[in-house]
DNA sequence: CACACTTATGATATGTTATAACATATCGAC
DNA sequence: GTCGATATGTTATAACATATCATAAGTGTG
């Protein structure tokens, strides 16, 4: 269970987010989350399932999979990437300002994911605008575009 | 089996489409397509299933449900809406240009769809840039935007 | 037309992702 | 310690999608 130096900071960083917001990280959650953390890109839910067991020889129901992912992802933990059913770890965890309109590009490959700062909040406004023009409420939109990285070409 | 005429106007443009492209638009997929257009939203493939049934008396297996979708999206007729999982008729039927970027506004109630015209291709270049960047090769990208129409409000 | 060839569809099974429904356990405030 | 809220366990099933192999329908060529 070796974690990167990074990926450490991240799960005391989540320690710290759900202590402050009254969010029980429970141990399975943080479990999930750590495996999340651990693997580095997305996976399935039953992926989680699989790697649980692997890792710590324990079983971890696909209802409760869910259940925590759930959990991670109101807390801003996790995100959920729906153009591929996967989960991945949010890459700047604790920075808020970043979950205005995550946008992500997804390797359809090797599932490695990389979260986009938003550094154009112009995009989102437009879209917004564009949105409301033609007759729509957005909610919590996010961006998923899919290819291939590098290294897997 | 009462189409509007801007909807008998996109299925004759579809055969004429077929026919230059040398794709064999067969009666099953000329119904799906048919079904598709008559209900003008985005429905997932069993829907399509029993949809079929009722239209026409007939069966539509969930298989070939799939192969003639997939069919469709080929030819870019069809749209397959990946966080939704269902599939709905192109707007611009026959309108190539506007197949570079396609993006999609979706109602999570009633699923109906608005397919944007990418006019603002800044936003395109913008994200296929930072793609790039990146280091990912964007493959037929496409952008869902789910929200809930007026309607539904 | 007969033949082989390709493409489409039928049919069945199975894989994958997600939720429903209800029981039990654990935590925290009082 | 009791009680209410939250988390987890357990089982079943819904919803979405693909694999595989058999059969049928079309297309081009001699």
């Amino acid at each position: 269970m070796n974690l990167t130096i990074h990926a450490q900071k991240r799960l005391e960083l989540a320690e710290k987010i759900c202590r402050i917001k009254g969010a029980r990280l429970t141990e399975k959650r943080r479990q999930v989350f750590t495996l999340l953390l651990l693997c580095d890109k997305a996976i399935s839910a039953y992926d989680l399932v699989e790697l649980f067991k692997e890792k710590f020889k324990e079983e971890l129901q696909p209802m409760t999979a869910y259940r925590n992912l759930d959990f991670l992802e109101k807390v801003q933990l996790v995100h959920k990437l729906n153009t591929a059913n996967k989960y991945v770890a949010c890459s700047h965890v604790g920075c808020s300002s970043s979950h205005v309109l995550p946008h992500f590009l997804i390797c359809q490959k090797c599932s490695r994911v990389d979260e986009l700062n938003n550094s154009s909040t112009n995009i989102l406004s437009n879209l917004k605008s564009k949105a409301q023009q033609t007759g729509y409420k957005l909610s919590s939109p996010q961006i998923e575009l899919n290819g291939i990285c590098n290294d897997c070409l």
